[in-house]
This record gives C-alpha cells, sequence and structure tokens, in this order.
RNA sequence: GGAAUCUUAGCUCAGCUGGGAGAGCAUCUGCCUUACAAGCAGAGGGUCAUAGGUUCGAGCCCUAUAGGUUCCACCA
C-alpha cells in the first residue's frame, strides 16, 4: 500500500496542497476544442479592493460546483476569471490613505494619483484571488482578466465610440445624483432611500398684486423638506382644477429673501390632496421639479456648489453648508413672518449607496446612455425565455426595472476608471468623440484638443464582460466558440447594476444573448437572519471558517438546506455538521481501504453478488439519475442532500455494517468465520473458497459505490473527494503487477486490478472525454474522472425490497430492545415466523445481520410459532411476525398495550386507505399508479393488521 | 402607493411537476460494537399562520385576512 489516509479528516494543509496540484496539471484550464461542448461561466469579477467575504463564498461555490460538474460530464468546461476596477470604491479608498499620509489628491494631480492606484492594484488586486483559490474555484487563472487591461479597454473605447455614433450615448444638462463627498454624479441604481425623521417646514410667498407690489393679505402656503432650495425656486405650481387657486392662474408670486417675483404655474403632477396642495418648484435640484420646469419653459438656477455648499446664484448665503443653509434660511423666514409652522416628518432620502452620503439632484452636463431602443431586445429575451432566470419569480424584479427604465447616467468625476474618450477643440469647443484623440478639428481646422475629463461609470465596461474577456473586439477563436455563455451566477441585488446591463450589452454588440440562464442566490446573514456588515461587526470571515474546518465544510455548509434565490443564515453548528459530514466520509473510507488492505478486488460475475450488494448498487443508481437531474436544474441543495443522505444513511448506517460479516469472514481463520460467511449467503458449500468470493463481491461494491458517490460529491467538496480517491488508486497501482503500464490505457483489459476501474466505466464510450491536458488520465484525479451515468443493468427491483424487508425486520428488533432496555450483550433469539416461503428465502440469506445489526442470537424460520414461548415478544412486519422470547422480562398486560398501539396505527391506515378505494371519483379520476399503489398497500396493511389479532388472540 | 417573498418540530430551514409531513441542531434513553463519540442505536415533538375555494385528493393551486422580510416608486 503506497498511502493509507490519516485517521482524523484534517483538512489543514491537504486542500493547499492539492489545490497546487490541480494548477500544475493545468486542469481548469480549457481550450477551444471543437470536437467538444463548450459550457462558460464567467465569473462575477470581484472589486480589486475587495476582501472575500461570504457573499463571495457562495457565489463561488455555487459556480466552482456547476463548472466541476459539467466538466466531469465532459463538457469543455471554461470558468473565465477576473477582476474589476471598482472606479468609485477603489478611488475612494486610495484617496483615504492618501490623505492619512497627508497628501491631497487634487494637490497630487491625475497622473500622480493614478500611478499611485495602479501599484494599489498590482499590490492588492492578487488578494481577492488567492482568497478564491482557498475555496477550491477552479477558474482558468490563465485567462485572468482585468476590467481595465488593454482588451477591455479597447473594447470600452470602441463600444463608446460605437454608441455614440448611433446616438445611444449623448451628453446633455440633466438632473442627476450628486454625492457631495465622492464629488461624483452617479446612476439611479447607486441611490438607496433611506427613511429619515426630517421636517416639513410650511412656509408661505406673498402673492403679487396687479400694480406689481406684493401682497401682504394673499399668500401662497406650501410646504417643504429641504427649505434651502427655495433660493433656486422658478415658479409655484398649483393643480389646474384646483377652485382653490383657479384666481392665482396667470398670477405671480414674490420668492422672499431672493425677492424673484415667480410665476404661478399649473400642472397636474401637483397632488390637491397632499399640504396646501401647493408645489414651490426648484427645477434644478429636484427631479420632478425639474421636469415641471421644463414644462413651462422655466429657468433652472443651480444654487448649489460640488460640495453641496451655496454658490453665487445663493446671494448672501453664498458659501454656507446646504444644512446650514437650511438653518439659516428659515430663521429668516420666520423673521419676515412667512414660517407658517414646522411638523415633525419622516420620510425617504436618497442617499448614496457606497458612502451614505444623501445625494443632491443637480442638473448638470453628462453623459447618458438612451434606454429605450436598448432594452427592447433584454425584455423580448427574458419574456420568450431565450434567457432563464432562476428562479423565475426575479423576472417580476427584471421586468418591473425594464418597465420604468430611465436613461443611464455614465459619466463620473473620478479618475480611477476608464476615461471618456470625447476630446474638445481648444479653439472652438467642438466635441469630437473618436478612439484616439483627433488630429484636427473638423470645424475649424485646430490642431489642439483637451479630452473629456469624466471617467466611466463602472458598470459600463462590466456590461461588456462576457465578450470581452473572451477577446472582443477581436474576432478571437475562444469569442466563437465559448460565447453566449451559460449559466451566470449572482446575487438578485445587481440585476439592475450589472445582468440586464450585459444583457442588452450582449445583444447590442454581440447580436446575440450573454448567457443562456441567470441563477440567483440570496444574500449571507449571520446568525441572528442580520446583513453582516462592518459597521455591525457581525461578519464572518470565509477564511477563518475555512482555516477552522476546511474550504469543504464551509462550501457544503453554504450549499446545504438552500433553495435558489433564498437568503440564508449562517451559524457554526452547520458548519460543525458539514464537518462532520466530511469526516464521515473519510473514515468510511479509511474503512474500506483498511479491508483492501492491499488485496486485488475483481469485479464479480453478477451471480456472486448479494442481495445486498445488489440493493446498494441500484439505490447508488437511482442517486446517479437524481443527483444528474437536480444539478441540470439548478437544485445543488436538493442534490446534495440526496448524497448526503444516501453517504451516510444507506451506505455507512447500512450498507458497511451489513458487509461486515463479510469482511470479516475472510480475514479471521476458524470455522466460526466460515460458518459465517456461508451464512449470509455464498450458497453452494465450499467454505473457504466461498468466502473468499463473497468478501471480494463486498469489497467490489464497497469500493465501487464509494467511487461513484465521491464522484458526485466532488462538485461540492472538491478537496476531500480528491484525497480520497486519489489514495484508493494509488492503492490500485501499488497492488498491481510491477512494470504494467497502467497511466497510458486505462480502460485496457488485463491487469486485474485495472479491470475494477474498467468495468465501473464500463459502457462509456466517453472513457476520456473529460481529460485535460496532455497525458493525464482519470486516475490522476477525480476532477476529469468521468461522471456516473444511469445504467439500466444496474437496478434491481427485487432485491431492493428485499433488503427493504429486512431493514423493517432489524429496525423492529432494535426498537424492541431498546425499549425494554436489554443490554447489547444480552443476545436474544430470533423466531421469524411467515407462511410465504420466498420471504422466509429472503430472511434465510438475511439473517446473519439480525445478528451483526440487532445483537439477535440463534435465528429461526419457521412456518408457524410452534415451539415459541407464550411470552415472546413480537413485531410484525408486512407478511412476517418476529418473536423474540425473553428469559424473565416479559409483562404479557404490557406486551398486549403494545400490541393495541400497532393495532390502532393500523387501522387508521386502514381506513385512509379504504376510504380512498371506496371512492368512485377517486378510481374513476386518480392515475391508474395510484390506484394500484393503494391497493397494494391496502393488502399489506390487512395482512399486518391479520398477524397483529392472532398475536392478540394467543396472548388471549 | 406598487410588487415580490415568507409564515412547516423548541431553533434554523428543506419539501423539485398536488398523491400517506423531512433534515440539521436542541431534548430524552441506551451504547467507548475493532471506520468514525466529529460516532452508533432508539424515542419524544408539527391543527404545515388563519378563513374560505378549486380538486377524487392541498404544505404545495386560487381568493381574502393577519404578521414578518425585501425590492421598486416617491407627494413637495
Amino acid at each position: 500500500m503506497s498511502r493509507e489516509l490519516a485517521k482524523t479528516y484534517d483538512p489543514a494543509g491537504l486542500e493547499d496542497r492539492l489545490y497546487e496540484k490541480w494548477m500544475k496539471n493545468k486542469y481548469f484550464h480549457a481550450e477551444v476544442d471543437h470536437d467538444k461542448t463548450p459550457f462558460t461561466i464567467v465569473i462575477p469579477p470581484p472589486n480589486i479592493t475587495g476582501q472575500l467575504h461570504m457573499g463571495h463564498a457562495l457565489d463561488n461555490t455555487m459556480q466552482d460546483i456547476l463548472i466541476r460538474f459539467k466538466r466531469m460530464q465532459g463538457y469543455n468546461a471554461l470558468w473565465q476569471p477576473g477582476t474589476d476596477h471598482a472606479s468609485i470604491a477603489t478611488e475612494v479608498k486610495i484617496t483615504e490613505t492618501l490623505k492619512a499620509e497627508g497628501i491631497d489628491k487634487q494637490e497630487l494631480g491625475r497622473e500622480k494619483f493614478l500611478e499611485r492606484a495602479w501599484s494599489w492594484r498590482e499590490e492588492y488586486g492578487g488578494r481577492i484571488i488567492s482568497q478564491l483559490k482557498k475555496m477550491g474555484s477552479s477558474c482558468d487563472w490563465d485567462r485572468e482578466r482585468f476590467t481595465m487591461d488593454e482588451g477591455c479597454n479597447r473594447a470600452v473605447t470602441q463600444v463608446f465610440v460605437k454608441m455614440h455614433e448611433k446616438g445611444y450615448i449623448y451628453k446633455g444638462s440633466r438632473i442627476i445624483n450628486w454625492c457631495p463627498v465622492c464629488n461624483t454624479s452617479i446612476s439611479d441604481a447607486e441611490v438607496e432611500y433611506q427613511e429619515q425623521a426630517g421636517h416639513l417646514w410650511h412656509i408661505k410667498y406673498p402673492v403679487m398684486r396687479e400694480d406689481g407690489t406684493p401682497s401682504d393679505t394673499e399668500f401662497l402656503t406650501f410646504a417643504t423638506t429641504r427649505p434651502e432650495t427655495m433660493l433656486g425656486d422658478t415658479a409655484v405650481a398649483i393643480h389646474p382644477e384646483d377652485e382653490r387657486y383657479s384666481h392665482l392662474v396667470g398670477r405671480s408670486v414674490l420668492l422672499p429673501i431672493m425677492n424673484r417675483v415667480i410665476p404661478v404655474v399649473t400642472d397636474t403632477y401637483v397632488d390637491r390632496e397632499f399640504g396646501t396642495g401647493v408645489v414651490k418648484i426648484t427645477p434644478a435640484h429636484d427631479p420632478n421639479d425639474f421636469e415641471v420646469g421644463r414644462r413651462h419653459g422655466l429657468p433652472v438656477i443651480n444654487v448649489m456648489n460640488d460640495d453641496a455648499t451655496i454658490n453665487a446664484n445663493g446671494g448672501r448665503f453664498q458659501g454656507m453648508d446646504r444644512y446650514e443653509a437650511r438653518k439659516a434660511i428659515v430663521a429668516e423666514l420666520e423673521s419676515l413672518g412667512l414660517l407658517v409652522k414646522i411638523e415633525d416628518y419622516t420620510h425617504n432620502v436618497g442617499t448614496h449607496d457606497r458612502c451614505k452620503t444623501t445625494v443632491e439632484p443637480l442638473v448638470k452636463e453628462q453623459w447618458f446612455v438612451k434606454m429605450d431602443e436598448l432594452i427592447k431586445p433584454a425584455v423580448e429575451a427574458v419574456k420568450n425565455g431565450e434567457i432563464r432566470l432562476v428562479p423565475q419569480r426575479m423576472e417580476k424584479i427584471y421586468f418591473n426595472w425594464t418597465d420604468n427604465i430611465r436613461d443611464w447616467c455614465i459619466s463620473r468625476q473620478l479618475w480611477w476608471g476608464h476615461r471618456i474618450p470625447a476630446y474638445y477643440c481648444d479653439q472652438c469647443g467642438e466635441t469630437v468623440v473618436a478612439e484616439q484623440m483627433p488630429e484636427t478639428c473638423p470645424k475649424c481646422g485646430c490642431t489642439h484638443f483637451t479630452q473629456d475629463p469624466d471617467t466611466l461609470d463602472t458598470w459600463f465596461s462590466s456590461a461588456l464582460w462576457p465578450f470581452e474577456t473572451l477577446g472582443w473586439p477581436e474576432q478571437t477563436e475562444e469569442l466563437k466558440y465559448f460565447y453566449p455563455t451559460d449559466v451566470l451566477v449572482t446575487g438578485y441585488d445587481i440585476i439592475f447594476f450589472w445582468v440586464i446591463r450585459m444583457i442588452f450589452s450582449g445583444y447590442e454588440h454581440m447580436g446575440e444573448k450573454p448567457f443562456k440562464t441567470v441563477l440567483f442566490h440570496g444574500l449571507v446573514r449571520d446568525g441572528q437572519g442580520r446583513k453582516m456588515s462592518k459597521s455591525l461587526g457581525n461578519g464572518i470571515d470565509p477564511l477563518e471558517v475555512i482555516e477552522k474546518y476546511g474550504a469543504d465544510a464551509l462550501r457544503l455548509t453554504l450549499i446545504t438546506g438552500n433553495a435558489p434565490g433564498n437568503d440564508m443564515r449562517f451559524y457554526y453548528e452547520r458548519v460543525e455538521n458539514s464537518r462532520n459530514f466530511a469526516n464521515k466520509v473519510w473514515n468510511a473510507s479509511r474503512f474500506i481501504m483498511m479491508n483492501m488492505d492491499g488485496r486485488k478486488v475483481t469485479e464479480p460475475a453478477l451471480q456472486e453478488l448479494q442481495p445486498v450488494d445488489k440493493w446498494i448498487l441500484s439505490k447508488l443508481n437511482t442517486l446517479v439519475r437524481d443527483v444528474t437531474d437536480n444539478m441540470e436544474s439548478f437544485e445543488l441543495g436538493i442534490a446534495v442532500q440526496k448524497v448526503y443522505d444516501f453517504i451516510w444513511d444507506e451506505f455507512c448506517d447500512w450498507y458497511i455494517e451489513m458487509v461486515k460479516p463479510r469482511l470479516y469472514a475472510g480475514k479471521q481463520s476458524g470455522e466460526a468465520a466460515d460458518a459465517e460467511a456461508s451464512a449470509c449467503g455464498a450458497a453452494s458449500a465450499g467454505g473457504a473458497e466461498d468466502a473468499a468470493a463473497s468478501r471480494n463481491a463486498a469489497l467490489w461494491t464497497l469500493k465501487t459505490v464509494l467511487i461513484d458517490a465521491l464522484k458526485l460529491l466532488h462538485p461540492f467538496m472538491p478537496f476531500i473527494t480528491e484525497e480520497i480517491y486519489c489514495t484508493l488508486r494509488s492503492m490500485e497501482v501499488s497492488s498491481a503487477d510491477a512494470g504494467s503500464s497502467m497511466q497510458e490505457h486505462v480502460s485496457a483489459d488485463g491487469d486485474s486490478s485495472i479491470q475494477v476501474e474498467a468495468s465501473i466505466d464500463a459502457g462509456s464510450s466517453m472513457q476520456e472525454h473529460a481529460s485535460a491536458g496532455a497525458g493525464s488520465s482519470a486516475e490522476e484525479s477525480i476532477m476529469i474522472s468521468r461522471w456516473p451515468e444511469y445504467r439500466e443493468d444496474r437496478t434491481f427491483v427485487k432485491e431492493e425490497k428485499a433488503i427493504e424487508i429486512i431493514k423493517d425486520a432489524v429496525r423492529g428488533i432494535r426498537g424492541i430492545r431498546s425499549e425494554m432496555n436489554v443490554a447489547p450483550s444480552h443476545k436474544a433469539g430470533v423466531y421469524v415466523v411467515s407462511e410465504d416461503e420466498s420471504l422466509l428465502d429472503t430472511f434465510r440469506e438475511g439473517r446473519l445481520f439480525f445478528a451483526s445489526l440487532a445483537y439477535a442470537g440463534e435465528v429461526t424460520l419457521q412456518r408457524d410459532k410452534a415451539g415459541i414461548a407464550q411470552d415472546a415478544v413480537s413485531v410484525v412486519i408486512p407478511g412476517a411476525t418476529l418473536y423474540i422470547p425473553f428469559a424473565e422480562l416479559v409483562d404479557i398486560e404490557q406486551e398486549r398495550e403494545r400490541l393495541r398501539k400497532e393495532q390502532t396505527r393500523l387501522q387508521g391506515e386502514l381506513d385512509r386507505v379504504q376510504g380512498m378505494l371506496s371512492n368512485e371519483r377517486f378510481l374513476s379520476k386518480a392515475p391508474e399508479a395510484k390506484v394500484a399503489q393503494e391497493r397494494e398497500k391496502l393488502a399489506k396493511y390487512t395482512q399486518m393488521m391479520e398477524q397483529v389479532e392472532q398475536r392478540l388472540e394467543q396472548l388471549g
């Protein structure tokens, strides 16, 4: 034996070693290969400033599961990785760092600042990548991209120019959201509304009299949450049908403080029910007012600077911060007697999602993407199912956004990002949008230009991610082969930022969808269901979890018991459970290998397999089909739950326990062992030989089932499965005849130790399709081994039924013993009474299990209860009654009580089944199979009821 | 204001196209049985939020109500 597994499962060290091996062998790497079908996932690029958090951990685990699954299925699987420059996040971080060093960003200057940014990227850009590797992510790192690398820059510039030519990108003065702290415009999607306690100031403006002087008796009263914006008021609006104010139509009011006469306009935007039904109009600082202003041709007066202080248009309030000005203005209005009242008021305030600063709507000249046309194919694609959203309810969120889409403000007053390829003639101001700085101005012939200082929204480049990473705008082989990608895995929180924008960009620039399916996951919350956040300090660091429990345990925790799109809670008890499962797998494997102990294990002939072997093979076969189906439909949580249950419950707790006597039999010497071996099914006499054959069949089954179960588990828990798989393989190699060249031909016949694998993979014509680089073979790694497939010849209905009956019997005996508090050392005899000869045969084959699994002594099979003590405890299973005579400790009344309870239970079942079967409408409308199923149950329960009643009679 | 989603065992959650309620943790009982005490065996615990409806049949589909979460829009 070449290698052994350690006694307890310890992921530390093991994971890094295996990851290095995978990297070295280039298993993650995918090349264009027209003989294979591609399967592609592009990673949601993490920010270069980022550190791995639970969201990443979940997101990347899901992607890795899909990629590993498809890779094993024989697809040419590419997981395209990369990072995002994260314009604003990075810029903020660098600015802060500079500040700490006492350096002012503006003084440093753009060029020096960018140098800093790039060196920051050098230093930290790789951090998140190495953290993703800790998770086991099988990305093709040879293809790593960055949103600001050369290719992406080209893509962005080209897209900008092209869209500008088509009129989809325009520059205009419109109202935008301004962050006074970050000093940049932001898009609507970046505004986060927060409920805040504020005030509602009721203010009145004097109505102008015919003679052009303000009235001191007639006023228009209205309410506002932002009194400081009055400095920029250019009208007061009322509803056109509001009779209270109809006499004021066409008149004017005096804007106090500024002493500006402004008109009273009518607009249906005004809600008559709200407040006094009068609204002040500030087109420069409110999106709705801006629209009203446009409709009425009102002047737009911006009263604020970029840092949200009042500018020259605000008269003597110039230089004040917006909140200072608010106080001062309110005070002044009050002194003028124009402040009616102040109310407490809770309202939603727009804040910048990144820094939580209250955004200021401002009118500014910015670059926009016109959305109405672009969005159409993106809507259509989801509507007609060309792009599938999982879970489907995400479509509603999607359409909610697309139906109310507004133009996208893409320019940012930042330095770190893609600079806008717009150039302004120094002489005449002509704007030229081009991939390079123009030589001469088309208008005035001047040769001097200044490039637009602004950069693009980070999401502008992310929108191109699925194709720019594959080489676009170059028509690369990769692009033709891997695009469109297959699945995008992401959180529902970036549908608007990213998913929608990728979709319309794909159709616009590639003429094709960027992906076929979007698989959404939810948020990972803390144990109390709170969002993990820095400020709360409740975040759990995935790296810490990995260190303590291993990446496999973390991955399993994140996938188990979670449905697509749903949030989940993360707590350590769950990780411990996952770790315990890993340990279970580890020890089961260790047990199997200990028993193989360097022996040759050959594929047994079908008739050498015992019922229990066929039972587990049949169960495995069903599992393979179900799990594959679940994986195909993205039900990862369900899939892994089935693998978990199979391994722990069916395989470990039943199968392994059931075959132990056969394994030990061959090892021990002496008659006892032989007797046991033949008792457990070796049909013909012949002692040692039969025992060896039985043992071989058991080992072969153990190994075959283990290997396939490991394969099914591998996408979820890549490290532990790889370690076990390779250890198993190394055992084969070392037990094989020296000099055999099994590396070269896995599926070749001849070498006996290879036959095991050859038979496991038999029936496959795609033996090697999954292998990656040259020289690799399925033996080197489970990750390039073949995904198990459902096989018609591995379904054994009869054996499944037989073993289920035996399990019933074992559970029955265990239950009785536990209930009666019988010590394990007390080996009670068991009588199985049945009139059904074939059932007795089943028990004859399986009676050894009573001894090994239920502490039974001698097992006697008979057709009637002759010779069984009257006070034996009994348990009824379908078709048979088991009797367990205990020498002293039986209370007949207690036994009766037990039987009566069973009788009641059975009667309940019978009532239900009979009720159904006596319902004609059920018989006529329910599917035949269902009716047949119920009839079977009726027969079963009727029989059991008879047995119980008989037993009760016996007891008198 | 509009919408989505949830309400299932003490806790956290599964339950895939409607066909006899599940897991993990917690609790109780018994076991150091030579793979695993990070384990094994057994047990208790649910009117599937409430009220109607559709159906032969509803945790699952429809309607209403209550409560929770979230998203979108935003009325000054």
